[in-house]
DNA sequence: AAATGCGCCAACCGCGTGCGC
DNA sequence: AGCGCACGCGGTTGGCGCATT
């Protein structure tokens, strides 16, 4: 009966189920979370392991406070894209949507207010300031203002269908759009 | 030193979507 | 076409640590 019920951790991580899970992860890769929380012997379910795995063990996530740069970004993607956390962070290069999402709940989110309240943002280069950090990287977005129609520049522009692009034309783009406005 | 308030962040929850059968 | 499973997303919660009284 009850007793029987499967037992099912929740909470706080420990650096040992961690373990376990990046050990799993990396020879089985990071799909079937739910075989993955049963075969690994991790009492989790596989929503908890991966949302584990995306916001705190896989590669390549930047850890700790955030930039100017990134402030800078973050504050203007929101302004056009709202509250899409997920759009947000695969612009954001190594920065996962719950991570962004909470910076914006805890500071951005009172900072936007008050520029609201201010005149129009000066043009600010720190956000390009992330494009030679990350220069190494494959410019995937297209970005060719001179073809793009007003009416739907923005969709045209911004070509979300590209899955973890970093190039940083598009943000040019869209910064230099603001600044015309 | 203890109590209380507050902010931050990791984790959870519910719902929507995509995909295979 | 309908169903079930797996995954992704955004909103919300809960616990911890720091600041203030």
């Amino acid at each position: 009966m009850a007793s029987k019920e499967k037992f099912v951790n929740r909470g706080a991580w420990t650096a040992e189920e961690d373990e376990k899970l990046t050990h799993y992860v990396a020879i089985n890769g990071p799909r079937r979370w739910k075989s993955i929380a049963f075969n690994s012997g991790l009492n989790r379910c596989g929503k908890s392991c991966r949302l584990r795995w995306l916001n705190y063990l896989r590669p390549n996530i930047k850890r700790g406070n955030f930039s100017d740069a990134e402030d800078d970004l973050i504050l203007r993607l929101h302004r056009l894209l709202g509250n899409r956390w997920s759009l947000i962070a695969q612009r954001i290069p190594e920065r996962t949507d719950n991570e962004i999402k909470n910076y914006w709940n805890s500071h951005l989110s009172k900072k936007s207010k008050l520029m609201e309240k201010l005149p129009a943002i000066p043009f600010s280069s720190a956000a390009l300031q992330l494009e030679s950090i990350n220069c190494g990287k494959e410019t995937e977005a297209s970005g060719d203002p001179a073809e793009l129609s007003s009416a739907d520049t923005d969709d045209k522009l911004f070509d979300f269908s590209i899955k973890g692009t970093y190039g940083f034309e598009w943000v040019k783009n869209f910064l230099e759009l603001e600044e015309d406005s």
